[in-house]
RNA sequence: CGCGGGGUGGAGCAGUCUGGAAGCUCGUCGGGCUCAUAACCCGAAGGCCGCAGGUUCAAAUCCUGCCCCCGCAACCA
């Protein structure tokens, strides 16, 4: 094991968008790579951990419009939460990385320049077909019979200045590169996935940067662009520990990079092993050593509530079950390459059967006895039989397979190989029946020697558990009044010291929890929640304020027509969830319209209804259907609609002005 | 024909790449035990491995077609 020793270990995390406040699909990243870092450590490596968040962008520059702030506050507060969330994960990251750091900005301008100046980025038009409609750019070859692929609209040549990066030139490489690393894309499947999808039939350049927000890393000599995210977060992982473009990099860069990890989402692995192997080529740098995509946490059906998006935070999830609840949760519920489940009810049944039942109750009835028939004294007394040996074979076949799963990064499958020494010490005390022995005073060597056994078997369990749970960790190998044992001498059964004294009153680790409490808890909860945003966006009469279009001439008005329409039959169009197909007769003509209002009006009960129809939109295909108008509503701030109709019978075709 | 993921006993999953007696955790039922957090241990029931074809001595696993579910995108004129 010591031959890698203080070897760097350089483990990253995708940074966060600062979009709004992490919940628990991004914390389970951060979660992940903790578990991973800390096995590291305890294996003897010099890791670096890095975290941090991402941002710039066009959706901040807007999120911050919304909320009245300055982008930079925005993305203040939300870095805070995310930073907020992960301490609260007590994760063990070395680096909180912030695209907004001065640095980090620093050195993206140089490197866009450097790119620059050396010819793989290139100044150009973003150039192709617009479908104004659409506001849309396509090639040519995307085109159905000339004609936007979308709405089959005419398009016209357009063009919006650029920059862009020269990929097809590194693709070779790249290719080469990743058919002679297979470890280089992980899993293996998303490999496959990446060469016949994107490398194989060419890469297209990539444009990095844009000139429709300000809100991004100028570009210095080009100040009217700036950075687009790609080329902005993904250096994150070389600026944060010391990259500086065109010289040497501190040691710390020298020693760490290339890194061994970037741990990512599945969706982004495009972005991770085709741009940023391309981008660190044209830098001249190694490209990182393994890139894992893992799966995504969903939630189950959402039977806890029905109106609304039940988006579960780690915080709320704390709140209710303890850090290395949750920790142990998401950690053993997420395969490796298959996205996991999670929900109230398999949060409960977990922390019950498995923290409750099964770990912390072994805990308690070892340490109880202990005291019991020994005043809490562990002696070593070597009284063996032969049941002793399958345990100790268990113990340490499982401290080997735990090794061998974290090499494969499968850590849902180390935690188990964990807590099968904890099942496994559950049986061995059914099997030696420590209170039996206990009656019999010429037993007393044997039952020391069974209490040894069990204590020392959680000795090392508990040990192996610290990178996924490290305060329970800790906490049991405090009541046993013993050190953690490190990977190295976990190839020993038997080091626990002789004639140690545990803790006298075992303390509950994880106490069971009652499903039906636990989630009526949940149901007031949300209820609260509902009533409080209810209560905030509806004070008394509701108003609204929308922004403010400018002003328009009467004959703007005038060219615009609208009728009463008499909705005559309707139909959902299949294919979308959203979207309702109408014969609506205006007069003695009948229009088909199609409506955006599916969740809100049923087919049958828009039957009949008369309707305000503004008839001279131009004919347009919506989900490839044919809408000839557009149906008007009233929208308020949760985007619910209400059709318009006259306030007194009117007959259909009648003009509204 | 938008992209992607999935359909394995009541629940959540493994197994599928590299065909060879259907497995894990939970739940249910029965039994055991009493040190312990009504916990722990043993046993049982329960599956045409989405459907239909095909390849093979042999298919959950390979091939073809179909159905259904979920996420993302698109569409809300």
């Amino acid at each position: 094991m010591c031959k890698e020793c203080k070897r760097p270990y350089y483990i990253t995390t995708a940074i966060a968008y600062t979009s709004g406040k992490p919940h628990i699909g991004n914390t389970y990243e951060i979660v992940l790579a903790d578990s991973i870092a800390r096995y590291k450590r305890a294996q003897g490596y010099d890791v670096f951990f890095q975290t941090g968040t991402d941002e710039h962008g066009q959706k901040i520059e807007l999120k911050a419009q919304a909320e009245g702030v300055s982008p930079k506050a925005y993305v203040d507060k939300v870095a805070g939460q995310v930073k907020a969330v992960w301490d609260l994960m007590n994760t063990s990251y070395d680096k909180f990385i912030r695209t907004t750091d001065k640095d980090h900005e620093a050195q993206v301008q140089k490197i866009f320049k450097k790119l620059y100046d050396q010819g793989d980025i290139y100044k150009g038009y973003y150039e192709g077909l617009y479908c104004t409609p659409c506001e849309s750019f396509f090639t040519e070859s995307q085109l159905t019979d000339g004609k936007c692929p979308d709405c089959g609209g005419p398009v016209q040549p357009a063009k919006e200045e650029a920059y862009f990066f020269k990929m097809s030139k590194y693709a070779d490489r790249l290719i080469k590169h990743i058919n002679e690393h297979p470890e280089f894309i992980q899993p293996v499947s998303r490999k496959n996935e990446m060469m016949n999808n994107f490398l194989l039939p060419g890469l297209q350049d990539l444009c990095v940067s844009r000139t429709s927000f300000t809100w991004g890393i100028p570009v210095d000599f080009d100040p009217k662009h700036v950075t687009y995210v790609w080329l902005d977060a993904l250096t994150n992982y070389i600026t944060g520990i010391g990259y500086d473009c065109g010289q040497e990099g501190t040691d710390q860069f020298k020693k760490l990079w290339p890194a061994d990890l970037h741990l990512i989402g599945k969706d982004i692995i495009r972005f991770h092993t085709i741009y940023w192997p391309i981008f660190l080529m044209a830098l001249d740098l190694p490209l990182p050593k393994q890139v894992f995509g893992h799966p995504w946490l969903l939630r189950g059906e959402g039977k806890m509530s029905k109106s609304k998006g039940n988006v579960l935070y780690a915080d709320t999830l704390v709140d209710f079950f303890g850090v290395d609840a949750v920790r142990y949760f998401v950690l053993h519920e997420m395969p490796f390459d298959n996205d996991g489940v999670i929900s109230w009810e398999l949060l409960v049944e977990r922390l019950n059967s498995d923290l409750a039942n099964v770990l912390g109750n072994l805990v308690n009835r070892t340490i109880s006895m202990s005291n019991k028939y020994f005043g809490g004294v562990v002696s070593n007394t070597k009284v063996a039989e032969t049941v002793d040996q399958d345990l100790k074979d268990t113990v340490l076949a499982a401290v080997k397979k735990t090794d061998e799963k974290m090499e494969q990064l499968r850590v849902a499958d180390a935690i188990s190989e964990i807590f099968n020494i904890f099942r496994r010490s559950n049986k061995y005390i059914d099997e030696t029946m420590p209170w039996a022995l206990a009656k019999d005073e010429a037993q007393q060597g044997r039952l020391a020697a069974v209490l040894y056994n069990l204590v020392e078997a959680i000795t090392i369990g508990a040990s192996l558990l610290e990178p996924f749970m490290p305060e329970t960790s800790a906490k049991i190998l405090s009541q046993l009044n013993t050190d953690r044992r490190g990977l190295d001498q976990m190839d020993t059964f038997g080091l626990y010291p002789d004639n140690k004294k545990v803790v006298e009153k075992p303390e509950i680790l994880f106490a069971r929890m009652d499903m039906k409490e636990v989630l009526e808890k949940v149901e007031a909860m949300l209820g609260a929640e509902e009533e409080k945003e209810e209560n905030a966006s509806q004070p008394g009469e509701e108003v609204i304020d929308i922004e403010a279009k400018e002003e328009i001439a009467y004959d703007d008005f005038a060219r615009m027509q609208f009728q009463v329409g008499e909705i005559i039959a309707c139909e959902e169009v299949k294919k979308s969830k959203k979207l309702l197909c109408s014969q609506v007769k205006i007069g003695s003509q009948v229009r088909q319209i199609v409506s955006g209002i599916k969740a809100y009006y049923k087919p049958e009960e828009m039957v009949g209804k008369k309707v305000m129809v503004l008839v001279n939109l131009a004919p347009r295909k919506i989900a490839g259907v044919l809408s000839e108008g557009m149906l008007l509503c009233a929208e308020d701030a949760q985007g619910n609609l209400a059709l318009m109709t006259p306030e007194k019978p009117m007959p259909s075709g009648a003009e509204i002005c």
